[in-house]
Parts: C-alpha cells; structure tokens; sequence
DNA sequence: TTTACAATTAAACGATTGTTTAATTGTTTA
DNA sequence: TAAACAATTAAACAATCGTTTAATTGTAAA
C-alpha cells in the first residue's frame, strides 16, 4: 500500500491512507458487521431479546414468539455460534438464555437504545 | 391474545403474557432489525464508518474501500434511505457524509465499541 | 453542441438466508 | 424395552442480497 492515491483531491489527502490502511484490515469490520448481522434478523432479535429478560426452553421460546421450533432451534443456533446466548440441559429440556458477556450485555442496550431512537412512545418490556 | 399459556411451566408465568406482547409488537423488531441489517455487510460497514469520519465523493469511496463504483452507489443508496448518510451534489461529483442525527451518531459509536470489544489490541482510525 | 467524466440505474447472476416438512437424536417414564 | 416427548438435523424451497457488466442520466468543459 505505498502508493495509493485518490482519484481525485478534495480534503486532507493525508488522512486518506491511514483511514484507507484502518478500512483494509478487513477481518475487524467482518467480525462486526457478523455481529450486527445476527441481530438483522427480526425473530432471530425476538428470540435474543426474550433471552436477556428469561430463561427458557425451545418449546415455550416458540410459543412466544409464534415460531416452529425447528425455525426457532435454528435461530437458537446462529444465536450461540455468535456467542450471545448459552444453553443448558434439564431433562428432556434444553434452557436457553442470554450470555453473562460484556458482549450479549452491551448488544442487549443497544438494541433498547436503538428501539428508543426509531420507536418513541413505545412500552418496553417489563 | 386473551388466553395464552405456555405448553411448559417453568419461571414466572405472570410476566410470559406481557412479555409475548411486547414481543407481540412485531413492527418494533421489525424496525431495530432493519436498522442492525444495514451494517451486517462489512462493505457497507465500511464505508458509513468512512462517511463518519470523512466527506468523500463516489469515486473516491470506491477507492478507498477497493470497489467498484455501481456497488457502492448500491450500498449508498441503501445507507440512505436509511437515513444513516447524506448527499450533496457539488458540479458533477456527490459527495456523501455520515447524517447528523442521533441515530447515526449512536451507531457509529456502537460500532466502535463493538470492534472494541471483539478486536481488542486493534488501531483506531485516527 | 459535442466530448468527457461522475454517478446512478438496469438486468443478470451466483450465493446466502429463513422457513417448512420430514426424519432423527436424546432423554424420561411407563 | 417400548412409548412419549423435547430438540435438533436434513433436504428442499422461495426469497433476498451483493456484485458484475452494460446502459443511462446528469453536469461541466472544450
């Protein structure tokens, strides 16, 4: 990358290649973007918000969210590959509920913060 | 929705009704998940983190982020209209920036301490 | 009014995604 | 062990998405 110049020059072509060199290191703004694209999903953000304020099984997970539990098993699974939710076995059950990560926790109020800006009035859970 | 009850019986039955009302709500979701899906590209990721930092015009994006230039009008267009950027025309070139609202400045943070979070050790742009 | 350049749009494409139905695995109880 | 139930996996499908190439629109300079 030693000689990279824009095609044409309006502000500080300075800057350019340090934000071009930050904008390269592709696999950080991957890794992201992966993350908020498991939250781009509407019932997979159901499923993620229901998680942060109960545990609960497949079972009753799909009947809150009105969902097959195959459609739901599968989300719970994109959900846990990401790290944001964790899962335990009781019997015949599988209990789902959000991650205790600095991750899941911050998503979780920024999810609440997000549905402020673009839901005014709206009536939050609990 | 007046009589719902969960197949199971586990945690407070009480708060399972209002819970599945707001989650009920499908509209929110809806909306919060569209907003998280227009920074689940790394693409598009990569150039509203660029628009927050810089105002560029199409050419000079695509320079930058190593693209062709329909593609990232594509990606324009959706950041636009989801009111996260904004363009204004200055002869033959339009130049786009990052909005100047809450919401967009709200992201543009969460995507930072995201890459914190999931990137530790990295270098910030600037 | 041509010519050149910036940007957008259109059409086509391959790839990915979410859901459904059916089959399978795991666990408990009769 | 057989039957019942919870959960996952598999296969198939339609729908969405991001990129490419080509054509088009918009603006400015020759």
């Amino acid at each position: 990358m030693a000689e990279f110049t824009l095609p044409h020059h309006h502000s500080d072509v300075s800057d350019a290649l340090s934000i071009k060199e930050t904008l390269d290191k592709t696999g950080n703004f991957t890794k992201v973007a992966e993350i908020f694209k498991n939250l781009g999903d509407s019932n997979r953000l159901r499923i993620f918000c229901l998680l942060c304020h109960r545990e609960e099984c497949v079972i009753d997970i799909a009947a809150m969210v009105d969902m097959t539990t195959p459609a739901v098993s599968h989300h719970l699974k994109v959900l846990k590959a990401a790290g944001l939710i964790i899962s335990r076995r009781s019997g015949k059950e599988v209990y789902y509920r959000a991650a205790d990560t600095f991750e899941a926790d911050f998503l979780h109020k920024a999810v609440d913060k997000v549905m402020d800006i673009t839901c005014p009035g709206r009536v939050d859970i609990e």
